[in-house]
DNA sequence: TACAAATAGATGTAGGTACATGAAATATAC
DNA sequence: GTATATTTCATGTACCTACATCTATTTGTA
């Protein structure tokens, strides 16, 4: 659908002003999109991605501030964000044996079935509804990289 | 900055779901620009979309469900978002004459000096952050246009 | 060793958001 | 014309998020 359908409007003051509220539009549907379908799993969308970043790590288990620079949306809530897993008994705390202060987390067996359950469900229909192809992914994956106007 | 280091990730399944996280990171940094620079004049990224949105409107007047269906993230909350903008006498409500179920919101001056001074603020550098010309801003435009999770 | 600075993570608070429900007004069906 | 359905907006609730602050621990420096 194109941007001046979803949002009803006709003009833009310029291609990169409508290159921002693009990039929000499009954001905002794909995350409503995986929220709705996470829901039946009883997860949100962030507890979805620290249970993937869990995944993909080394023998399942981090500390807390890494799972957070690995976070899309960096937030300071990974403590909140975990606190929500492991009251699903989906991850769970341990102190690190080198520094007293560190918390490491870890899957548990529960976390990583519902991660590959839910992942199961999400992903194709995600991934497929894009109707773009590897090429065009490459060029706007390479484009995007140019956006960054936190500073 | 790319976005293997933004969210220190070395490799993603395709460049499609590389994609999907480039725009959630992309809409992150944006917003959370927005919202720190509105800090200062008391607003919120989509309080003060809405002060735009009725800017852009005939007499400045606009029904609630009008606003909503112009709003990049749709939320039920618009009239909310109006409770706030009312408590800063940024706007005002009527009733329509036409039909007493509709609540008219139009800006008052005050709500359209903040537009225009907080516009001010961040327009230039947020666009001018994106260091992406005119076509590379439309073809980006067109592609994301084939993005569409949401069914 | 003693003391200041830095770090990790938890927590308080205010505000934002999604989704469900409710009340009033209007439109539709019979 | 009355009953039902729909529309519009407001509100209740639970959860999420940003930002600031607090505590415990570790590090750095003299």
């Amino acid at each position: 659908m194109k941007l001046e359908l979803a949002i009803k409007t006709r003009k833009f003051e310029s291609e990169q002003h409508k290159l921002v509220l693009n990039i929000l539009y499009r954001a905002w549907a794909v995350k409503s999109y995986v929220n709705r379908k996470l829901k039946h799993y009883g997860i949100s969308h962030e507890q979805y991605n620290v249970l993937r970043i869990l995944k993909g790590s080394f023998h399942n288990a981090m500390r807390v501030k890494d799972i957070g620079s690995r976070l899309i949306e960096r937030s300071s809530n990974v403590p909140r964000i975990i606190d929500k897993l492991e009251d699903k008994k989906l991850v769970k705390r341990f102190s690190s044996p080198n520094d007293n202060r560190e918390t490491l987390i870890h899957l548990t067996s529960a976390g990583i079935k519902l991660l590959e359950v839910s992942t199961r469900s999400i992903q194709p229909s995600t991934i497929q509804s894009l109707t773009i192809n590897e090429k065009e992914a490459t060029i706007l994956n390479r484009l995007l990289d140019k956006i960054n106007p936190n500073n």
